[in-house]
DNA sequence: CGTTTAACTTGACAATGTCAAGATATGTGT
DNA sequence: ACACATATCTTGACATTGTCAAGTTAAACG
């Protein structure tokens, strides 16, 4: 009942299991000596490759059929994955939007328990994710490319912005995220970091130089200095 | 002692003339039926069409070729003028930033004499600069195409940073420009301003609706409520 | 085991940026 | 007025790109 079969055996991480916490599902993929059909997880590869892509060539730059090289596939071959290059970059920013949420989510909770803090700490981690993901970051917020009717993506960029709203109302002492009223200091807070971030990615604020740890004492006290609430 | 010659005439205004003020350079350009080598100011209407393209196409749609169909020559003309692609959107950023600083100083003088209104009329017209002009001010403040060691393109972008730094020294009563003391003063207004922009540019700030009077009016707000100088 | 379907490849097309070579007008010195 | 040099523009070519259509291979399914 076995097939003999020549050629390398390959493991793909797939992620964690659902149903089993501990496990790793993992994927076996037969890459034969001449060439191999059904890569096995190559929407996954392709994503990852296009962010290396990203990395290297910026947005201005991309080249799908480069993304697809790197990867080991035809040129045509990601057309079965994704629409387009639009549609390769809509979940790419959606996968972006949810490490740059996660990031946010890690420092503010490092951070403790007062609402300043919090706001601070979350504060440098959007300034820190753009300096760790320029082009990543680029593609995200000042981009022609991705969706933005497609669900996924909304929904990633929708609980950034929710958490924002969360922090902000925690220092005016508000528990409910319902209350509009003040939406002109969540405003105002979104403002002065996404500026600080995109003048810093820009290459424009190269007067804020020092040490790491100076440089976010620098920021964190243009944050606290400068927000109303 | 003249040669007759056949074809249109045309007149080109080449801008204010600097050694009579009063007047006005113009070129004239002869147009024969057939075509015409030699178009006359082709440099500034390459420049005047790639911000048309920009307008249409966005930057990472931006093509040479289509722009110097527009401006009705060949495909390789513009390569006499710029260099290339980089060369004339660095040209393009740097007019940008001319007009960008323009545009500051006519609202802020018009705003009278006090610091706080200045600031905020500046703030204003930067903003509206960005909704006016989407894709120009992506191009001079998040894209990779414009070369940052042109000497003009650096210049036009202090000129802008300079004023930046007028103004907020006024808000504190300072004359010199000088004194980098308060430079994280500076960077919070210029954050916060940018960011408004950045953000509705990216068209994140739909919230903000209304009519124009009412959202100038909040927006204002957002500038004066929160920064500490 | 045969058939359907998904995954991937190959080939083609128009469009792009840039280079090299040719054509044409402008300017300059004699 | 005329020859020559130079700036300006065109034409043609090349490699590269995104996307489409058609073919090929492997997996899935009854």
């Amino acid at each position: 009942m076995m097939k003999s079969c020549t050629g390398t055996l390959k493991l793909i991480v797939l992620g964690p299991c659902d149903q089993h916490p501990a496990l790793v599902c993992l994927a076996v993929r037969t890459k034969m000596a001449s060439q191999s059909y059904h890569h096995g997880d190559l929407r996954n590869e392709l994503i990852k490759a296009a962010e290396q892509q990203l990395r290297d060539a910026g947005i201005e730059r991309f080249s799908l059929r480069s993304v697809a090289r790197t990867a080991g596939v035809s040129h045509a071959a990601p057309a079965h994955h994704f629409s387009d290059t639009q549609g390769l970059l809509t979940s790419l920013a959606t996968v972006g939007f949810e490490r740059f949420l996660h990031s946010q989510i890690k420092k503010q909770d490092a951070a403790g328990t007062d609402p300043i803090d919090r706001r601070a700490a979350a504060g440098l981690a959007y300034i820190e994710f753009t300096e760790r993901n320029p082009e990543l970051f680029h593609l995200m917020f000042s981009s022609q490319q991705p969706d933005w009717t497609n669900p996924e993506l909304k929904q990633a960029a929708n609980n950034a912005f929710s958490n924002l709203v969360m922090l902000v109302n925690a220092v005016k002492g508000i528990d409910s995220d319902s209350d509009q009223e003040h939406i002109t200091d969540v405003y105002a807070t979104w403002a002065l970091v996404h500026g600080l971030s995109s003048l810093t990615n820009a290459g424009m604020l190269a007067s804020i130089k020092g040490g790491k740890k100076s440089r976010q004492e620098m920021i964190k006290k243009i944050i606290n200095d400068n927000l109303s609430v």
